[in-house]
DNA sequence: CTTGACCTTCCCGCGACTGGAAGGTCAATT
DNA sequence: AATTGACCTTCCAGTCGCGGGAAGGTCAAG
């Protein structure tokens, strides 16, 4: 299979593909007489693989490492719980920092008339002590 | 003030400055003999309203509209809103695209027990079809 | 035998910085 | 007067995870 039937069967683009063998995060590919890269159902269940983990926004270098521990018979499911709730924690923090900024947003947009006046606490928020 | 101690006083590192500088977001310094960047108060006053717009998130693009409705005495500030709703609506749609990760990722970890035993439910989602 | 869809490598760009190298300046101390 | 060390300057490169596009080779269909 080509490149891009592997694209299309996995849902991670061509481009990204040669990527993830660029920064070694998937083996080189084989090669056709031509010089086309080749790859197997494998190859293609491991692209699904690395497009889920992705989605659920792991890091390519999580990534790596759930790939190691998924191609690991001898894995500790304790290992591979400990990067995702490694990741978790990076998410809820990020959640966290999210809504302190959507509370803010909030309540200055309320504040706001919103018409063709000048006066906007929005601006009196970014700029205290300056125009106010 | 030279660059540092403009650094200091805004919140916002001097690297950051010359970076702002470069993309336009703020005007060029003007240089003391020696060819030190130099500011004044007001400078000041600019780099803090952008340290705050940054902290809310506020793209780079949005904290320069921000600046020129915040010095333009005729602005109308629906404007601002606009920008501001605008920001809002970026910021929900994370918020819900990270709440639906967590709550995949709790319900992972959850049903993962974390020893020294290699089946584990977060490869099994992620490989589905492939090892169980 | 041509067309058009595929494939290859290559390098550049994004956003928003951050780090570091190589060199100039300034104020204080010896 | 010389030196030290903290500052400043420019420029280049790297981060992360790709995407765009150029220049060229390959392949199957018509």
């Amino acid at each position: 299979m080509n490149i891009g039937a592997a694209a299309t069967r996995s849902g991670v683009p061509a481009k990204t593909i040669r990527y993830y063998e660029d920064i070694g995060l998937i083996p080189k590919a084989g090669r056709t007489a031509a010089g086309y890269r080749a790859y197997t159902d494998a190859d293609v269940e491991t692209l699904k693989f690395i497009q889920r983990a992705r989605s659920l926004g792991f890091s390519v270098k999580d990534v790596g490492d759930l790939l190691a521990l998924w191609r690991d018979r001898e894995r500790a499911s304790a290992d591979v719980r400990r990067i995702a709730e490694g990741h978790m924690a990076e998410v809820e923090r990020k959640i966290a920092e999210l809504e302190t900024i959507r509370l803010t947003l909030r309540t200055l947009i309320e504040g706001c008339h919103g018409d063709d006046r000048p006066d906007c606490p929005i601006l009196d928020r970014l700029a205290p002590g300056c125009c106010g």
